[in-house]
DNA sequence: TAAAAAAATGAATCCAGTTTAAGAAATTAA
DNA sequence: TTAATTTCTTAAACTGGATTCATTTTTTTA
């Protein structure tokens, strides 16, 4: 039914056509336009959800009435608010669709009920969360190492396709800075 | 053998005593005198760390020189250049202990063996890396809603026993400024 | 008890990034 | 197609949080 999940999940892992079946039963297909929320400050996260297509923005509002993007989702990632869904507490954040989306909801609930019927999903999801923690990991390193300026161009040099995707206020606020600086370093020679 | 260890793992999933002599088995128990190199830059990171006693840091050396720390390890953490670990690539990190330590070691191999011994292991160190990537999603929102001077006083305000633990230019360090200014700050009346 | 390491303090300085503002360009809606 | 909205660009003035350098005091270690 979600041959992109399929595909994704059988990297890591083996799946019967039972399985299949199973994990298509559990998740709900949501589709979004532009704009829409899944998620706002003082709710609770519903659930894990894996993007088929489209791009997600994650975000806060910071003291200064400025949105603040701390994340981006893209095809074939898992994207939550896992200290609001694993804690059952509000998120503080909003999670907003870029562009028109496809995605799949995981609850909790059902989460647990697949892992006790398909135990190799739990090595999956363990496969997810580490990736998670390198990626985490990488992205401290380059916050400090590097300038704005700096981070911006390695930004590009590793995800050139992303940056012609996203509006570039977008890029600004997760890279931390604003609009106009970036503009600035863009019309900059190199 | 290593109830710290036994303990902290119950929290999570359940161990007969069969399976905690199989663990027992499979860890290498490590006494470093403070200072000891764990991991150096160009070397592959052995295992994932379980610290029994001590604290760790994790730092690389920037562009001007200067020692940054990512990352601070302490008892009941498990720690490692996951990077390098689980991509098996040379590590561009030292890992070094900051007090005296008791670090279990638990290389990739024998992790593999005793997930397949200990299935409910997978469900452990799923919960683990959950736990880090929650702490990195506070740390990213931390880092870019406040400035240097509010980072130390949340950061004093959370871990109060901590910041009396490591020298003052560690904490300068991790937290991306100077010793000079972090001495200011702690003059100033709040 | 000497030596080394860590912390405090003062003063001068700085520049990476913000702010403000206004116009151009591109996208979207209707 | 046009109007409305959103996004991007550019430029000039500015700023203040943080660094640097240099010296002294305190604490830790051997």
């Amino acid at each position: 039914m979600y041959p992109k999940l399929f595909t994704h999940i059988k990297k890591h892992v083996s799946l019967t056509d039972a399985d299949e079946a199973l994990i298509t039963n559990k998740l709900t297909l949501t589709k979004l336009r532009k704009k829409t929320f899944i998620l706002q400050p003082g709710k609770i996260c519903q659930g894990n959800y894996f993007i088929l297509k489209g791009c997600v923005r994650m975000y806060f509002v910071n003291k200064k009435l400025t949105e603040q993007i701390t994340q981006f989702g893209l095809e074939n990632w898992w994207l939550a608010d896992y200290d609001s869904l694993y804690n059952q507490k509000p998120s503080t954040y909003y999670l907003q669709a870029v562009e028109d989306c496809e995605l799949l909801l995981l609850t909790p609930q059902h989460e647990t009920e697949l892992i006790s019927a398909i135990p190799q999903l739990q090595t999956y999801f363990r496969n997810m969360f580490e990736k998670s923690v390198i990626a985490a990991q990488r992205r401290i390193h380059y916050i400090s190492s590097m300038n704005d300026e700096e981070l911006y161009r390695e930004f590009s040099r590793l995800f050139p396709e992303f940056i012609q995707r996203v509006p570039q206020y977008m890029l600004a606020s997760y890279l931390g800075f604003t609009p106009q600086f970036l503009s600035r370093i863009r019309a900059k020679k190199v």
